[in-house]
DNA sequence: TAGGACCCTGGAGTGCACTCCAAGCAAGCG
DNA sequence: CGCTTGCTTGGAGTGCACTCCAGGGTCCTA
């Protein structure tokens, strides 16, 4: 059996607390799953995906992941976040893969990435305006019923 | 046929411009398509999973949406935007249905939605600055490349 | 009164992002 | 050696939020 998401991760936070230094950065799947709050499923569905390089395999043919890959899974999911779709971001994974002369495609990806990301805080803090409308709204309704009742 | 986003709605933004006053607030279905953004489909299955009340009717059974209905629905197309759950949409419509007695209940769901709201933005915010560091070194590096072709 | 645009229904289909399964190999331990 | 735990694979299944379809009724204008 596979343990998914056993130990109580109370707080999702990024915790890379006892990463290893480079050198003898190989960490077992079930180590990243500790890492980054992915299952083990999705870890191997975005290498196959192509989300993921291939990642180095052990003699005996299991994974082993390094820090730079803790560093893209944790790109990945600031970017998820963000509603980015995985295909997007799979493109800018095969951007990466091509190599240095992508640099002016990665910029315009991010650049639009970015503006997203601004839209989004925008409309988040307009609906925070509403709900704090609303909110106090009933707050007033609550004193109000309150005070009948007395 | 059922056209469905048709006129280029360029800019999705709030155009509520010709509102009727209340008690000339009959509109049609394609009418509030044309308010909301939404498709007509998404609308009728709004209705049928009971996170929208029931529509007036006309004399023959069309739907005829009042100035509340669209003020629910510009509330419900917040709290989309902010990542809530449809189920949970449809359990506070559920407590707006059920009477003023459901305040206090309502008043703890929003505050709960405001938590969330605050803790995307924090998440968006702390990944926009992700962003902008890697366009500030793809920026760099686009010069770099630049400067090394002259 | 004919034509075209609009609207109705229940149920089936779609796309995304996982999520799980079965069957099997491998490593460590008593 | 057997047991448990962990890892492997391809492919199938799940849940969400729509999205569409067939087959039919209605409204408006010429």
């Amino acid at each position: 059996m596979e343990t998914t998401a056993t130990t109580t991760d109370s707080c999702a936070g990024p915790v890379h607390a006892d990463r290893r230094p480079d050198g003898q950065d190989r960490y077992t799947i079930s180590e990243v799953v500790a890492f980054t709050g992915l299952t083990a499923h999705t870890l191997r569905w975005y290498e196959r995906i192509g989300l993921m390089p291939h990642i180095d395999r052990s003699h005996t043919g299991q994974r082993r992941y390094s820090n730079r890959d803790l560093d893209w899974l944790e790109l990945v999911g600031k970017l998820r976040l963000t509603g980015m779709p995985v295909a997007d971001m799979v493109r800018y994974a095969e951007l990466v893969r091509e190599g240095d002369h992508t640099y002016g495609d990665r910029f315009e990806l991010l650049k639009a990435t970015r503006e997203d990301v601004l839209a989004r805080i925008a409309e988040l803090q307009d609906t925070l305006a509403v709900l704090d409308r609303k909110i106090n709204f009933y707050a007033d309704a609550g004193r109000a019923l309150a005070s009948e009742r007395s």
